[in-house]
DNA sequence: GTATGCGCAACTGCATGCAATTTCGGCTGC
DNA sequence: GCAGCCGAAATTGCATGCAGTTGCGCATAC
């Protein structure tokens, strides 16, 4: 019964393994998280126990626990013995949370400006070109897999994980308010030239123009979202 | 279907009042949470379920909720099957932390030095008046007692929640390396002097001063901390 | 004396059960 | 017709119990 395959040298480039085999809580916690940041649990939908623990078959146990991670992720909100809902963020707050993972990715760029590397630069420009070309040909879909790519780039380049982190947390919890992004054609080649000033500042050095460049960038997205954001409580489907 | 048109217009600016009586998880995980940041449960100790479950007069359910809670706001780590212990990070993830807060803080300063009020300015310079008479007298612990009010005027001041949050949290992980700041009386007059820089940007809407004060002030305080970063784990209290 | 394998104690993960609270149905009264 | 009240169902909060795993101590072999 003791099978043992246990990293024979090469078990991979594993960042970071604290979780060998992961209890069923935190299974269950990416799973609701996933199916919150990917639209299919709608802001404002109640979560009950019962209906989770039978739909992924186990008790409530780990179901509570899951939703607890979840709640201090802000993903979902608790109210004691009234349950747990979608995060359903006023529009105040979702700009204000734009606003900081804003200020968030222009803090990363300024440190990519100094911190990068030469091999971490031409990284960066040979995504940046790359997306060019899915700009030029419309894809839509490919851009925009390679665009949270081009993101994830500047949170790693910044050389600081803890700030990388509290990014992605933030992008996460944006997440389900962000569908309609990069809807129209033209919005796809306004975005690759406002990276263009981005990686051009990085590149250069210039942190406090990349961080202009970032901030610029996220503006100028910043009407796509809250659309969502005023639709009535819901049952789970 | 049934359809709840709650939110009667202005459902109440309440800033935040959504516990109105707390479960037991949310108490212990406050409580622990206190004993973390103060300094009673020192970084690598052991938290046994069932240890916690006696001290506390609860049973291990809403303990292990808590410890689900404390280990998302990243002041524990877990360890599936092998228990919780407090978060002790390594020297590398202590400074990216504290950068990162360095970071946050400029970013709240520069959006105080365009966002605040007549009022609200007058405000932090009176908190500023004030603690440099502390810092006269050596009154080191109401200085840093004042110091806490000092940065929260800064968040607070920047207008955005979010924000505020993400410094606050990041504060309070940090919180259990920080015990020896301010030592020294010179540091505290350095430290009020610091204050100055970044109070008279602000009053002069200048916002890449403001945050360029920040990172001055914070870089300084940076000595202070990482004294206990390397025990070994220990059993708890 | 050091290294290896086995067995036990301790602890965690999860399921189940009960009590308390919230919510919704219908009813009464105005 | 509408507001207020009361009781039952639904749902959450918590305690308890059991199975599985981890870690440690001890005996044994080299």
């Amino acid at each position: 019964m003791d099978e043992r395959p246990d990293s024979p040298g090469a078990t991979g480039p594993a960042p970071d393994a604290p979780a060998r085999r992961p209890t069923r809580a935190e299974t269950l916690a990416e799973a609701i998280a996933s199916a919150i940041t990917e639209g299919r649990l709608a802001p404002g939908m109640a979560l009950e126990e019962e209906r989770l623990a039978a739909l992924h078959g186990v008790s409530r146990t780990p179901v509570r626990e899951a939703l607890r991670l979840l709640a201090a992720t802000g993903l979902i909100e608790q109210r004691p013995r009234r349950g747990a809902v979608v995060a359903r963020p006023e529009p105040a707050r979702l700009a204000e949370m734009f606003q900081a993972m804003a200020e968030l990715e222009a803090v990363c760029a300024g440190l990519c400006a100094s911190a990068m590397g030469r091999a971490e630069k031409a990284a960066l420009y040979a995504r940046h070109a790359a997306m060019g070309r899915l700009a030029r040909d419309g894809a839509v879909d490919a851009y925009r897999d390679a665009n949270v790519g081009f993101h994830e780039l500047l949170y790693a380049g910044a050389g600081n994980r803890y700030l990388a982190e509290l990014a992605e947390t933030t992008r996460r919890r944006l997440a389900p308010f962000r569908a309609a992004q990069l809807g129209g054609p033209d919005r796809l080649a306004a975005s690759h030239a406002e990276h263009g000033a981005i990686v051009t500042a990085i590149l250069a050095g210039d942190a406090t123009a990349a961080a202009a460049a970032v901030r610029a960038h996220l503006a100028a997205t910043e009407g796509a979202w809250g659309l969502m954001a005023g639709q009535p409580p819901a049952r789970m489907g």
